[in-house]
DNA sequence: CAACACTCTGGGAGCGCTCCCATATGCTCA
DNA sequence: TGAGCATATGGGAGCGCTCCCAGAGTGTTG
């Protein structure tokens, strides 16, 4: 970086401005903006001229002047309400940022990370999200009475969800094929030979939950076996929540062969429950997880699991988004990605 | 929020400025400013007109006017170079992100999350930082060469490491206590009695695996053990390098009956390798992780490892950042905080 | 050669805020 | 009573940029 002499006097280390670069230059500021960024007629011959005066001057444009102007604000915010602190516990959460983060890496916008835990942090996004602070939103983990997402929906603020409130969601989403992959994980066991298979489903008020409930309804119609009220139990995504409904469901049937958690750590639990009731895994109980998260890999023994594109769900959320922010009437998009069986020892 | 007629004209649904509420509260613009700012020299009559018209008008301050004359952005960026993609595998990086966050949760300041795994994207946030455009940086998983701890030293824009790059950093930093944590680690093997423990280190161009290192030999001399250069293997903190490790070892000490390695997917890793070898855990090797992630409790047996306060590193580095971008003059700090040998069942 | 249509270019206006200075107001004290 | 001071207030200037329009320059056509 060369010392131009061209600083704005006094200040000392004062950032080149445009008006500095035109200068320099010998064009208008004009010129310069437009060349900065990439409108159409300018001369070659201005461009050149201009590009060296930036490369000279080490020019960055002052976001702040340009959001004041043009108020877009060139951020995005993705919110995780992380009511359940399930953060730190779900890489599922990390690998949907990396593919946020990976999908955003060569534009201009920032990526603002929100994480609402109380009451009072939800409603200063409120205010935040009503300040325009943010050019789109990126929802995670949504339950069906979410009011962010109807504060979203009412503000028309270009957004999109990773997951959805319901069948009939009517703002942008991306969801994983949680209600194939629920089936597949239930033919699987049914195609080994179980008969007597349960699940342990997550919190019925996410949608998520109910479309892995309904896969495993699916599969069992499927495989002509007929649905058993006492093999449904009922989980919170938790390890604990997994390894109790497992001994409620062992408890109603004792018989039972198989079961599908519709997470990899109510899996987790629920493995650890069948163990202490003394069956072995997979000869006396088969077990399936849901999300193929690491725990899955480290199991004993390793747990067969449904795999959900984590990452991909993250690009899909915010190429999405990109595309509504540049045309807000682009209509609603709804991506669902396909999910997979990740076949290991405990099926 | 009341419709009051009070809207700039034409534009429709502008929000509305300093100005508007200023007329609507029959004062000048700068009493807003100073109520809005919390400034002091304001009546308490005046405060509560502007307040209440604040109310009424639904006033949201517009952060790129403000920030265009003051400066300051009011954002800091979490940087995490994660080269090797630890981010999905590491509740490590969610943890601290999630301290991060609750520590600015009631503060103005924005969280941006910058990943950075390719040069190309190092070489954008280079030019992002030097364009102002927050105003301080939390850097993670600082490696000893590490160019971007490099530049922020050398513009010394506000900046907290997370680790830090040799024993005598010079930019502030908070680290966990790595040395008093492996040397606990070890020390609980040597009171168990085993006597030929060996060790899996992390990259050593990293400090962090530096000092687990360095404990280890510290807890071996205080136990009144003898370093044996066949008992230390290096890995890269991944499980496939850390099962490597231990096929090394058990290669070279056949004998030895404990292990201690530097981070829980490479201490995982050893379980395996040396389930594979035929030893049993802990009967035969005693293996001792460092980190206390989620798969410390999945192995089988679970393991025992040495906790770090990842959510309290996260906000403690938030703190020291805060406290230095008030005070630009402010010390540089440095924060360790302890670890906690967590005992399980694989020592 | 005039009339017109382009393509480029410069720079005024203004985005919404903070800073700061001039001024007004209300006291206290000699 | 008036000087002197602290406190409160209004509003001009200006942050760095984009938008937009007027005008200069260059062709093209009848």
């Amino acid at each position: 970086m060369v010392d131009s002499g061209e600083r704005s006097a006094g200040r000392g280390s004062a950032r080149p401005t445009l008006e500095a670069v035109a200068r320099l230059a010998g064009v208008g500021r004009g010129t310069v903006s437009r060349v900065v960024n990439g409108a159409p007629g300018v001369s070659d011959q201005a461009r050149a001229v201009v590009e060296r005066a930036i490369a000279e001057l080490g020019y960055v444009p002052n976001r702040a002047a340009r959001t004041l102007v043009t108020s877009r604000t060139d951020a995005i915010a993705l919110v995780i309400p992380e009511t359940e602190s399930r953060l730190a516990s779900e890489p599922f959460f990390a690998e949907v940022i990396r593919g946020v983060a990976s999908e955003l890496s060569d534009t201009e916008m920032q990526l603002l990370l929100i994480l609402v835990r109380t009451q009072r942090e939800r409603d200063r996004l409120v205010g935040y999200l009503s300040g325009h602070r943010v050019d789109g939103v990126l929802l995670l983990s949504v339950h069906t009475e979410e009011p962010i997402a109807e504060l979203l929906e009412r503000t028309g603020m270009p957004a999109v969800l990773g997951g959805r409130r319901s069948e009939r969601e009517t703002l942008s989403y991306v969801d994983p094929d949680n209600l194939g992959g629920a089936r597949a994980a239930v033919r699987h066991l049914a195609g080994s030979g179980r008969v007597r298979i349960a699940t342990i489903t997550g919190p019925l008020d996410m949608e998520g939950a109910r479309s892995r409930f309904e896969g495993y309804r699916q599969g069992l119609a499927e495989a002509g076996l007929t649905e058993v009220p006492e093999l449904v139990a009922t989980g919170d995504f938790s390890e604990e929540s997994g390894s109790q409904a497992m001994a409620r469901l062992l408890d109603a049937r004792p018989d039972l062969d198989a079961v599908f958690a519709a997470s990899d750590l109510m899996a987790a639990g629920a493995m650890r429950a069948l163990r202490q009731a003394g069956r072995r895994i997979p000869e006396d109980v088969a077990v399936v997880g849901f999300d193929d998260s690491v725990v899955a890999r480290h199991t004993d023994p390793p747990m067969t699991t449904v795999r959900q594109p984590s990452e991909e769900m993250g690009r899909t959320m915010a190429r999405l988004l990109l595309e509504r922010i540049a045309d807000p009437d682009s209509p609603r998009r709804r991506a669902v990605l396909p999910t997979e069986l990740v076949p290991r020892a405990s099926a």
